[in-house]
DNA sequence: TCAGCTATGTATAATAA
DNA sequence: TTTATTATACATAGCTG
C-alpha cells in the first residue's frame, strides 16, 4: 500500500499476506498505545491472529477485561434508547442474557474438553494444526455425548494396527518432531481410552446451581476449526 | 505529531485533546478495518471515550463478541502454559466461568430495576442526578428485598396524603414534563405500589434454569452512577 | 465547536539480504 | 523463513474559516 496505490482487498498470497498482518499490527498497536497516552483514556484492542497462538495483552488483561464488560454494558443501555415497552424490553433482556450465559458456558466446556485433550496428548512443541484438531474432536464430543464412542469404533476399524495409525497422519500437522510424528486422531483417541477423567467431562456437569443447558441451541457454525488455526493476538510492541 | 515532532505525552489542552482523540480515534478504526479486509480475520477494538456516549460498532456487534469471546478463550489458554495439573485447571476454569456467569446475571438485574423506575419515574429530561438516586434505590431493593416496604412505610408516613401519590405517573414513560416537578422519593415509591409488573422484579426470578443466585455476593461497587460518564466507543467511521 | 487544509512525520509494500 | 532498507502513500498537528 505505498509503492503501488492502495489495493484494499484481500491478499492472496499467503507469505505476503503474514508479512502484511505482521507489520499492520504492530503499527495498530502501536497507535493504540499512543491514542491511550495522548488523551489519557483506556483503550483495548482485540486481534484474532491466524499466526499467533500467545496473546500478549495491552494495555493489561485488567484493563481488557474492564474494557469489555463496559462494551457490554454500553451495548445494553443503547437498545434501551429505543425501548418503548418496560416489561417488552426487560424481558427480551433477560433472554438475551440467559442465552449469552447459556452460550458461554456452553464454550467453556468446550474449551475444558479440548485443553484437556491437548494436554494429555500433544507435546509442548505441536501447537499449531493439532490445536485444531483436537478442536474438532472436542466439538463432537461435547456436542453429541455419544460421537465419540462412534469415532473410537470408527478409527479403530480403520486403523487396527497400531503401527498403521502411527504412520496415518492424517490431518497433518507439518513440522512435527520424530517422538509425535503419530499425532492423528487415532493416537487422540487411544487416550481418552485410557484417561476415564476425560470421560468424565463428556457427562453433563452439575448444573442444578448452573445454567440449564437443556435447551441449548445446536453448536454455532463457529470458526473452530474450519479456517481457523488458532485464536487470537492481543499485542503491544 | 507532524509538523513538531512527536511528544508522546498526554495532551494537557483539553480542545486539543478531543481534536487529537477523534482523529486519531478515526485513523485507528481505519486501520482495523483495512487489516481486516486485507488478512482477511477478524478484528474488533474497544475505546471507552469520554466523548462520546453512542457506541457504533465495528466490524458488526457480532464480530465484536466474537472477538470478545476469543479473547477471553486466549487468556484462558495463556494461563494453561504453566498448568501442571488438568483436572485441577479445569475445575478452576469453571469456578471461574461460574461466577462470571453469577455477576453478570446480577448486573443484568440491577440493570433491569433501574431502568423500569427510570422509566417509570422520570422523563427524558432529568437523567443526570435521578438516575443515580434510582440506581441506588435499585440496588437497595435488589439487595435486600425488603428494603423497598420499610421505604414504603416511611414515606408514606411522612407524605400520608393519597392526592399526592395520585399524581404519580403511573407507567409513565417518555416525557410528562409538568407532572413531575415532584421527583422524589414518594412519587417513586407510589410508583411502585401502583405497578405490580415492577414488583415482580423484585422478586428472585425462576433460577431452577438459570443460574443460582443464591450464594451471590454483595453488590460491587460499580460505577453505576458516581462518576460514571457513559461508556464505551465502538467506532467504524 | 466543527470541518477543511497542508507540511511533515509515520507506516508500510516491495525489495533485498 | 525473518530482518533491514527504501520509496511512497498515508495520517495527522497545527492552522484557518
Amino acid at each position: 500500500m505505498t509503492r503501488k496505490k492502495a489495493a484494499l482487498a484481500y491478499i492472496a498470497n499467503d507469505a505476503a499476506r503474514k508479512a502484511t498482518f505482521k507489520k499492520r499490527k504492530n503499527g495498530l498497536m502501536k497507535k493504540v498505545s499512543e491514542l491511550s497516552t495522548l488523551c489519557g483514556i483506556e483503550v483495548g484492542a482485540i486481534v484474532y491472529s491466524p499466526y499467533q497462538a500467545e496473546p500478549e495483552v495491552w494495555p493489561s488483561m485488567l484493563g481488557a477485561r474492564r474494557a469489555i464488560a463496559r462494551f457490554k454494558n454500553m451495548s445494553e443501555m443503547d437498545q434501551s434508547k429505543r425501548m418503548v415497552n418496560q416489561q417488552e424490553f426487560i424481558r427480551q433482556r433477560i433472554v438475551k442474557a440467559e442465552e449469552q450465559l447459556k452460550k458461554q458456558l456452553r464454550e467453556n466446556r468446550e474449551r475444558e474438553i479440548v485443553q484437556v485433550m491437548y494436554r494429555a496428548l500433544v507435546g509442548e512443541g505441536l501447537q499449531g494444526l493439532t490445536i485444531v484438531d483436537l478442536n474438532d474432536l472436542g466439538w463432537m464430543l461435547d456436542n453429541t455425548g455419544k460421537e465419540i464412542e462412534e469415532r473410537i469404533k470408527k478409527l479403530k476399524k480403520s486403523a487396527p494396527s497400531s503401527e498403521q495409525a502411527a504412520s496415518a497422519e492424517p490431518q497433518a500437522d507439518k513440522a512435527a518432531p520424530e517422538n509425535h510424528a503419530a499425532l492423528n486422531d487415532f493416537v487422540a483417541v487411544e487416550a481418552v481410552e485410557n484417561q476415564p477423567w476425560y470421560m468424565d467431562l463428556l457427562k453433563p456437569r452439575n448444573e442444578g446451581d448452573a445454567v440449564n443447558l437443556d435447551r441449548i441451541d445446536p453448536m454455532p457454525s463457529y470458526p473452530y476449526g474450519n479456517p481457523t488455526p488458532s485464536w487470537s493476538d492481543f499485542y503491544f510492541p
